[in-house]
DNA sequence: TTGGAAATGATAATCATTTCCATTTTTGTG
DNA sequence: CACAAAAATGGAAATGATTATCATTTCCAA
């Protein structure tokens, strides 16, 4: 029996990663995955952590998406994605449903012939309690 | 006679930063206008094409999207609101309407009592070229 | 004219991400 | 097991965009 090319490429690295993705679900940034898992009183280095996360990547195991300010933040591809209604406010944020949207981005992307396919929507207001 | 709201919050750098983007059309980084004020003789500081770019999308006078690698880009706004399909590979970009968007967005912000509501929504992917 | 507010820009500070490179770990082979 | 080659690792320095400081200049209304 032959392993996959994928699990070949993976390494230890790469393992701690997508558990931590498993883990915390969501998106999360490279900074931010490196200080979870020092946390945890795993040692890795911030180097490594970009290295894996890339890697992972480039397999496509993870997405990338940017923060509004630029930041990069990966998710477990296939996680159940979802979109945020957030108050300007106080911060406050809920998680929403965007079937809507989902459709709306494919039909789009098909009609001028995009592939690989992502997307990003938010919502932001007052809160009722604002 | 008035000058509207917005005419009275413009300054000469923002009327320059605007002058660029109209001639070069599309998108471009600060860096990348500063650079080219710089070589037409202005003597503007980046300090500054930083600042302007800032206010102008305050205003809604210019769009800011992100570079594949995170790079905050600016484009002059259509008047009418709009959003994008961004190719990740060559950056090309297509504006499109948004009616289910706009419709989700009114939804679910009256479904959980938002009000002052906007929103964001991005669409990207490799276009047919790449 | 003049005093204060706004605008400007050089410089330094921040912060995410990459590059370098020396060291450690893993792996394959006899 | 022994040992060399390859892969992985992580600290430190480099990079590059963006922001914060702050002294100086320009505006402008009174
Ligand atoms: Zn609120
Ligand atoms: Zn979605
Ligand atoms: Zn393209
Ligand atoms: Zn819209």
């Amino acid at each position: 029996m032959r392993m996959s090319t994928i699990t070949q490429r993976m390494n230890k690295s790469d393992l701690k990663l997508i558990a931590v993705l498993e883990r915390t679900g969501g998106f999360a940034s490279a900074q931010e995955l490196h200080q979870i898992l020092r946390r945890e009183g795993d040692g890795i280095g911030l180097t490594t952590v970009y290295r894996a996360l890339q890697s992972l990547v480039d397999d496509k195991i993870v997405d990338l998406l940017r923060r509004e300010d630029g930041e990069a933040i990966y998710r477990l591809c296939g996680d159940n994605h979802h979109h945020h209604l957030v108050c300007k406010s106080c911060g406050d944020t809920v998680e929403i449903e965007g079937g809507a949207i989902e459709k709306w981005a494919k039909t789009m992307a098909e009609e001028f012939g995009f592939r690989e396919v992502g997307h990003t929507a938010e919502i932001f207001g007052i809160c009722s309690k604002c």
